[in-house]
DNA sequence: CTTGGAATGTCAACAAGGCTGACTTAATGT
DNA sequence: ACATTAAGTCAGCCTTGTTGACATTCCAAG
């Protein structure tokens, strides 16, 4: 037997295959849980929830990045962002070099929101990091990263680097 | 095997964390990306996936067993239902022994595309575990699990016990 | 200097898929 | 007999995605 190939052909079987797909599915339920309880108390879903996070993790980002990293239509985007904007949450700053892009900070108050949500859910990160051990987490990391379109892959990347 | 506090503490930087965070929605992405594709092609949306996942791993099952596992109103699955019964692709069976339940079946048609949907999912998973490896694929799992609800993690060992 | 194109924003309309609440029907259990 | 349960249905609401059309503002190239 061909040692290599024979090693994963166990871990390619259908069975394990539909396993991985039920797993994520149920996991990336538990994933959102915390935060979608804490957004249902001022009426917010996972829409500001998104926009929330990547402004804060790339502050002074412009809506057309934006909306590269989450996918969706400007309009769509657009919706979210001016109740944000509206409530107070997030401010939106005309380029001074390019004064047609808008930057997007977060204000105190929105900084204040992303705290309590990303508190939450790396709470639940962490706990199953623990559970699992550090090893697991490499592999799991590993795994997800290979999941990933390309395109998404180059943004999941770019986002370390402009933080590192 | 106890692991080290000083060890984990290396994995639970808030950092670690939130790139975490951002590997499971950008894998999440391309997680449903390559059926969404499928799906849209017959203006189905991925309700309907879910519904006739299900219903293929646990054939015959109850309307409020699928309702328990999905996490939904009745309402919403039954919409999704009504419109895969109409279409032919999912059986409503009543009950011999309580005529109140309604057993789910796949057609003919309706595991063909059941088909179509796990194939491309699989392509994917099966892409992801070869590039990471068996090791890697080993702690995805394990992190996925410490990662669900509770309840979620029973339907998941369930869903399994049925299988095998 | 004008004009084309890019970035942004806005309006309208629509659909999927969640939700709640109220109600019916049929079958079951007590 | 009566309450409960499983399922289905109707009406209405919300979020969040989509298209298409159009205005504004600004940069840059001709």
């Amino acid at each position: 037997m061909a040692e290599s190939t024979g090693e994963q052909l166990l871990f390619l079987t259908d069975e394990q295959l539909r396993q991985g797909i039920e797993a994520m599915f149920f996991a990336y339920r538990g994933f959102t849980a915390d935060p979608d309880r804490i957004l249902d108390e001022m009426a917010y879903g996972r829409a500001h929830h998104r926009a929330i996070h990547f402004i804060n993790c790339a502050p002074g980002t412009t809506v057309n990045n934006l909306l590269n990293i989450l996918g969706v239509t400007k309009q769509s985007l657009n919706r979210v962002l001016r109740r944000l904007i509206e409530d107070g949450l997030v401010e939106s700053k005309v380029g001074r070099i390019d004064k047609r892009e808008r930057h997007l900070f977060l204000t105190e108050e929105g900084k204040a929101l992303e705290s309590r949500l990303s508190d939450a859910q790396r709470a639940r990160m962490r706990a199953a990091y623990r559970k699992a051990g550090p090893e697991a987490v490499s592999g799991f990391r590993q795994v997800l990263e290979a999941m990933m379109d390309p395109d998404m892959r180059r943004n999941y990347h770019a986002l370390r680097e402009t933080r590192s």
